[in-house]
This record gives C-alpha cells, sequence and structure tokens, in this order.
RNA sequence: GGGCCUGUAGCUCAGCUAGGUAGAGCAUCUGGCUUUUAACCAGGUGGCCAAGGGUUCGAAUCCCUUCAGGCCCGCCA
C-alpha cells in the first residue's frame, strides 16, 4: 500500500470526518521543504476523499507572526520592522497590501500550480475576529500548567510571573519587545522595551496573541485539526510536537492529532535547506524548474520519514525521465519493473489535478535541453519538432500544453541551474575560430555532400562518419569542427539530431563561409 | 546530552504496514550499432541484505543489543 493510504485508513479507523491542516509562516519565500508538507498533506486528502471519507484540507498562515530578524532577503531598512506583525509590515516589493501578502500571494500561486487548493485561514484575521479570545482566555487561566508542561519537557525556565500571551503594544505595535506580567481577568499588565506600560483586556480582539508553542495546539481545538504534519526539527524530545500534545489534552482538553514527522529536502551538494541560512533554492524556483507533475512525483514516491536529495543539476533531467518512464508504465506502454512498487497510486498522486485519459505525448527531456537553445521561443521550437517529424502536424491541445510547459521549465533551468557542459548558443555569425588543416578538410567534404543528404539525423551521423573514414581524419577532430563553425566551442550535443534541427540551408551556408 | 532517519551489487537506491527462492538504474563485461554534453538494442558478471542475539517451520522484512553515517533539537518559532 501506498504510505498516503495506509496514512488515510488509520484516519478512517477512528472517524469518517477529518480536518487536515497545514501551517507555514510567509516570512519568506517558501522553500522546497515547505512543499513537501503541503504535498504530504494533499496525498493523505485525496486518500480519504477517495476513500469516501469526508475530509477538509485547510492552511492557516500564521501572517501574525512577528518579523523575528532582517533576513538575507530583506534590506537594511526592515531593522525598523522587526517583532511586528508580518501582516502590519510593509511589502518589501511595494506591489502588496504588506509583508505577509507578498510571500503568501506568490505561495498560494504555487500551491495552486501543483494542484494543492486548501481553504486558507489566516492568523492575523483569527486573531483581529475575536476568534483566538477563547483560547487566549484558556491558556491564561491555565498559566500555570501550561508553564509545567514546558518547563517539565523542554526543559525551559520561565520567569515567576510569565505568561503564555505576547502583548502587541499599543504604542510601538511589537510583539518582540513587551513584557507582561500580571493577568487578572480580563485585564492583562505588561510594560514594553519602548517605554510604554499599559494593560490590554483579552475580550477586546487582537490585542495580543499565542507564543507559538501554545498557538498551535490551540488551533488544533478550534478547527477540530485531525491530521497535520511537522518538519522533523520539530518533532525532537521537548519540542513543540511533545508540548503542543501536552497543551492540547490537558489545557485545551482536545486529542491531538499524530502529527506526521516528514524528513527534509536536501539540495544536492549544499546539504538541508535552510531559508535563514540563505542555501535554499525557493519553492517558485524550484517549480520553474520542475513540471509539477514531476515535483509532485518527487516527493509521492518518497515515503514521508526518508529524506529526498534535489539534484537542481543534471539529476533533474534524470527525475523527469524517470516521471516518463513512469507514466508509460501507467499506460502499459512499457513493461512494469520490478522495483517499481506502488506506481499506480504514486502516478495517479503526482496529478496535479486531472489524471489524462490517454498517454501524454512523450519526447526525452534532454532533446528539450538543446531544442530551447536552438530556438528561443515555443513556437520555434514547435515549428523544429514539426519539420523533423518529431511530432504530429496536428497536435492535440493538451499535448501542446503539455510539451510548451515542459519547454519553458527547461528555459528556466537552462538560465538558472544547468551546468555550463550542456550549454551552447548557436551563433549568429561565423564565430572567429581557428581551423586546422584537416579540419578544414573536413568541413570541404561536408559541404559537398550537405545538398543530396537526407535532412535526417542518421543520415547526417553516417555522412560524417564517412568522410572521417575516408581521410583518415579522427572523427573526434571531424566533430569539433562542426561544433566549432556553428556553436563556436570543441563540444556540442549530438551531431546528426543536433543539425537535423538545424535548417538545412543554414548549415551549408555556415560551412561554405567557414571554408572559403 | 537527547530525538529521528539511514546502513541491501562498485555507485544510487527499491523491497521492510501482507515474514515465504534477493531487485532496478548507473558502472563494468560480451555481442550488435562506425564511441558524440550521462547515445541505443540484446545478454552476462556482480550481494553472508552493517554486526550479534531473539521470535518463527521460515527473517533483508518483526523484537533486543552493538557499530557506523546523516539530519534535527538543546535561543525563538
Amino acid at each position: 500500500m501506498h504510505w498516503a493510504d495506509v496514512l488515510a485508513d488509520e484516519l478512517l479507523k477512528n472517524k469518517t470526518k477529518h480536518v487536515l491542516a497545514t501551517g507555514i509562516t510567509p516570512s519568506g519565500p517558501i522553500h522546497i521543504g515547505n512543499m513537501r508538507e503541503i504535498l504530504t498533506t494533499d496525498a493523505v486528502y485525496r486518500c480519504l476523499i477517495e476513500k469516501g471519507g469526508n475530509a477538509e484540507f485547510i492552511y492557516i498562515c500564521d501572517d501574525y507572526d512577528p518579523l523575528r530578524k532582517v533576513y538575507p532577503h530583506l534590506p537594511a531598512s526592515y531593522a525598523q520592522y522587526v517583532g511586528k506583525a508580518l501582516s502590519e509590515i510593509p511589502c518589501p516589493c511595494g506591489n502588496h497590501k504588506s509583508y505577509a501578502d507578498h510571500y503568501l500571494e506568490s505561495f498560494l500561486g504555487s500551491l495552486h500550480e501543483i494542484g494543492v487548493n486548501p481553504r486558507v485561514y489566516r492568523a492575523s484575521e483569527l486573531y483581529n475576529n475575536g476568534e483566538y479570545n477563547e483560547s487566549i482566555q484558556i491558556a491564561l487561566e491555565n498559566t500555570n500548567g501550561i508553564r509545567n508542561i514546558l518547563e517539565t519537557l523542554s526543559g525551559r525556565h520561565m520567569p515567576k510571573d510569565w505568561l503564555p500571551y505576547n502583548v502587541k503594544c499599543e504604542s510601538c505595535g511589537r510583539f518582540s519587545t513587551t513584557h507582561p506580567h500580571l493577568y487578572e481577568y480580563p485585564m492583562v499588565d505588561y510594560t514594553c522595551d519602548c517605554g510604554h506600560t499599559g494593560e490590554v483586556d483579552i475580550r477586546k480582539n487582537g490585542q495580543g496573541k499565542l507564543p507559538w508553542r501554545v498557538d498551535w495546539p490551540a488551533r488544533w481545538r478550534m478547527f477540530g485539526v485531525t491530521f497535520e504534519p511537522c518538519g522533523k526539527d520539530h518533532a525532537t524530545v521537548g519540542g513543540t510536537r511533545e508540548t503542543g500534545a501536552k497543551i492540547s489534552e490537558e489545557v485545551y482538553k482536545y486529542p491531538h492529532p499524530g502529527l506526521l514527522v516528514y524528513e527534509f529536502i536536501m539540495l544536492k551538494g549544499q546539504g538541508a535547506m535552510h531559508s535563514s541560512k540563505g542555501t535554499a533554492v525557493s519553492g517558485e524556483e524550484m517549480l520553474q524548474m520542475t513540471p509539477p507533475e514531476v515535483l509532485r512525483f518527487l516527493i509521492m514516491r518518497n515515503q514521508p520519514n526518508k529524506h529526498i536529495v534535489f539534484d537542481s543539476g543534471l539529476g533533474l533531467l534524470t527525475l523527469v525521465d524517470e516521471y516518463d518512464k513512469e507514466e508509460e508504465v501507467y499506460f502499459g506502454k512499457e513493461i512494469e519493473i520490478k522495483g517499481m512498487k506502488e506506481f499506480k497510486k504514486i502516478y495517479e498522486l503526482s496529478q496535479p489535478y486531472h489524471i489524462p485519459k490517454t498517454m501524454p505525448l512523450h519526447l526525452p527531456y534532454r532533446h528539450l535541453v538543446t531544442l530551447d537553445q536552438i530556438a528561443k521561443i515555443w513556437p520555434d521550437v514547435k515549428e523544429i519538432l514539426i519539420r523533423t517529424g518529431q511530432i504530429p502536424k496536428k497536435l492535440k491541445k493538451e499535448d501542446e500544453d503539455h510539451l510548451r510547459q515542459r519547454a519553458e521549465h527547461v528555459r528556466y533551468w537552462l538560465s538558472m541551474f544547468a551546468p555550463d557542459e550542456v550549454k551552447f548558443e548557436v551563433k549568429e555569425k561565423l564565430p572567429e575560430i581557428f581551423l586546422t588543416e584537416e579540419q578544414q578538410t573536413i568541413l570541404t567534404l561536408f559541404k559537398e555532400k550537405i545538398p543530396e543528404l537526407s535532412w535526417e539525423p542518421e543520415a547526417i551521423h553516417k555522412a560524417i562518419y564517412e568522410i572521417s573514414e575516408e581521410t583518415k581524419i579522427p572523427i573526434k577532430t571531424a566533430f569539433s569542427a562542426i561544433y566549432q563553425v556553428i556553436l563556436g566551442q570543441e563540444k556540442g550535443p549530438r551531431a546528426g539530431f543536433f543539425l537535423s534541427n538545424l535548417e538545412k540551408q543554414f548549415v551549408l551556408r555556415r560551412v561554405t563561409e567557414a571554408v572559403k
């Protein structure tokens, strides 16, 4: 059974109605780990629905969280906003309502693209609408209980007058600099480092916020959450997962969701990804270089507790090829390989939206890497594909969409992540090169052959070999001559295939010019 | 100090939530294709499933111990 089915079955053992939650703080660009959280939840969600369960997928966006520090991606001027709620500080680009909106919008856009459409709640609204009021009161009434849990489980020591409530300073608007010290229903007295002293009425909305370790269990009860994944960083002893479970049961009297722990995604050669360290490939970037179904495939084929190494270099091409192979097996074009477990379910869960009725048109992904560098825009790529008979003239709309989308992902990958060895540029003019006598000979003979050649990969390939044999000039020399006159470099993509994608007349002209 | 995960072919891993004769890809070798950014086809070689113990008719698979590696936590969230 696929892991998502196993998890769904476990949930259904207890009851049929489920709320699956995920909460990612929009403090910066999302990274791939966040993608995993989302897609893991989505997989279980889909399995629940499929099995006839009544499930809801919600995303609680903690945009009422204060900005912790000036992250590497922020201008230094943001120092003045540290400690204020993400929903209440300006947008870095100026086009959104707030800092939180800036990141939330692109995040939701990414989610939509990978086929995840949860119901979105914002913490800032929940607090400001008063929906947290009861939870806040419960927390404050149980201050000692919560303190006990936190001190025993996590080994923290908190001040005597500590309260499970972070007040928003009425004067400076910060959460991080206030010190609440006395609770007497309904008032909380506090001082702030800005010099302000005051008291807030917890019956009024949005006066403060629960600390994270309390906020989390509070929302489980508020929304009736029965499933939520969490990263391994929360899963340590004394971590938020453990204190949250206890606070949920003892303070909020709510049976805590099990909290599935998922492993991190590592970036090949760079180790674990952390947005705070600035080494992360953002989720948006990942999505721009990886077709959405392939990104889902990466998550779905791996158990949540296994770490995944994402290779943004040549490994990405292999990943796409593996996906295509899985698709071919799914549609019966290829025989199932023994190691391919759960391929059917994995394939279905990999689809952002609908499962195709017939197999999408396949083109080796590496060919697109070449074609994208020969032609700059999709219509030209398409034209080459049609001219060379690699795709039928009349393309079904979904096939064209599929290919175009892939070509776009390849293009982004080429511009940002592809290693230099696969890059080339078809020079518009004859590059300045030095050809040896041998190479001159080769090109001269090749020029003479071109007009009679049928412009197909194999024929071209064969012609080059024949010349090499006749002249006893090493084949390597021959290839490098061709690459030089067209690309201005020693190496290039497989010559026959490559040249066949260029206009015959263009190649003839270029070679002629080179040997003049 | 603690937690989680991992340890299966030279390399990367699947199989471990059905306990029942060890699997794939890459590499290598052989044959074919006149070696082309990690080309293609057919076939072969290759593993005491980290070590030890236990449960069982039977263990890579379940349990315990040990060893090795990775990540996370021990500020805040």
